[in-house]
DNA sequence: ATAAGGGACATAACAACGTTATGTATAGGC
DNA sequence: GCCTATACATAACGTTGTTATGTCCCTTAT
């Protein structure tokens, strides 16, 4: 094998852990969670499963990688939102970023929440069930950006008796369900989901915790007046 | 065919096609998707594997019928949800309604909604795509009953220039978000998610549409105090 | 410099899964 | 009474994750 230690690598073969771990996200998007199989992984990569088995124990514990490597680019997204004085339009785009994000990755972030469980494997074992709860400390960063943008409004606003935690984590609530049930293509492919619903859920939020109601409003009419256009979205595993 | 009568089968051996369902939401409930497996399954009912593909055609349609009983089976619920006069209330019992089905039946609504792919099967074809597109039809009764308790609302509650449809969309994003991440055990385990979250969710998004602030406070206060406690909720497969 | 040791890897085998092929027995129509 | 079709059991096939085994090559100690 060329791979020589010492010697400078092409650059493209990395830790071949990376390579694996890099390749099985690429899978995964492509191809859904059914396509995280060990014999395809070790072909996309060059290697024989047992490459998984060495740098991951299983592809259980692979998949938890995959999870916590998910949490930390949506943490880093998250980070990139650029925020300005206005409390209230700053959680929106937050929002609305969260949104584009999950969208650019449906299946990982359907991953990510659990919410594929990548095939109740045999080993008898509960391989699988790896829930958020293992890959969590990294969620936990993106989580707090959006407690501290609630917190602003909180504090901006009118009197609210609210604990921001609390708030935060209805907010999460009513963001994560919305993107799923879009990625799930519940609302059509009409691609107008954004105005029609997020941004209108997102101004209710915003007021419930303490925003003015019309400068909630022109801050969601800016928003979505500033963005690009409905585009298709294309899942991963091209449904319909 | 019909049950045959004159036979003498002990009644609980009704249509194999029946016991198999059943035994099937049975499987899921105890033992999470990934006991949903054709010789588990045959061996539950006594059977072999071909009574799978003779009444069903493939653990994948068996999975769709799984998941079009869920969705009877929920809008069921939902119709049992006794109304009052006022809007709010209703629409806020609704969703405690929801939430406490959905919790009641974690891995069935989890399945439900697209969300646990049931594995990665081989065969090579998309047998297990089936998305919640495949067993809507019953899914919307559910959904409509939401958008009547909004339309009550709206028609009731000061100017809203919102569409119920989008309306009830949002609020069952929030409420869908909520039960999914309550589910995944993201609010911890100390059971007060309604009263600290889904209730002042609610109360945000009645609000939001119209309803007086006061007052669906008030009701919320009503229902929270109604509800027996905050008892534990175990996951059929009591994960930590 | 040389030999021992260990990690990374390929190959092959194993158990379990969904599925399919094959055979059999039973119920209903002529 | 025979014929056909349906329901079912049994067994085999292909694919999955996993494990056992062996073989390199690099590192390190002597």
């Amino acid at each position: 094998m060329m791979a020589r230690v010492s010697s400078r690598k092409p650059a493209s073969e990395a830790d071949p852990r990376d390579r694996l771990l890099e390749a099985a996200i690429r899978l995964l998007a492509a191809g859904g969670p059914e396509a995280l199989q060990a014999r395809r992984l070790a072909a996309e990569v060059g290697m024989s499963t047992m490459a998984v088995y060495t740098h991951f124990g299983g592809m259980g514990q692979l998949i938890t990688e995959i999870m916590r490597e998910g949490f930390i680019r949506f943490g880093r997204r998250m980070e990139e939102v650029p925020r300005g004085d206005d409390p209230v339009a700053d959680l929106l785009a937050l929002g609305l970023a969260y949104r584009d994000h999950a969208l650019d990755n449906p299946q990982l972030y359907r991953l990510m929440f659990g919410v594929t469980s990548p095939g109740g494997r045999q080993g008898g074992k509960d391989l699988v069930v790896s829930t958020v709860a293992n890959a969590l400390p990294e969620g936990q960063a993106a989580f707090a950006q959006l407690v501290a943008a609630v917190t602003r409004v909180i504090e901006a606003g009118g009197p609210c008796e609210e604990e921001p935690a609390s708030a935060a984590a209805q907010i999460w609530s009513a963001v994560h369900g919305y993107v799923l049930l879009e990625i799930a293509g519940f609302f059509g492919d009409d691609g107008d989901g954004v105005e029609r619903l997020l941004l209108p859920l997102g101004t209710k939020l915003a007021v419930g915790i303490g925003a003015a109601p019309e400068h909630a409003a022109r801050c969601a009419h800016l928003i979505a007046a500033g963005r690009p256009k409905p585009e298709r979205v294309t899942d991963g595993r091209a449904r319909h």
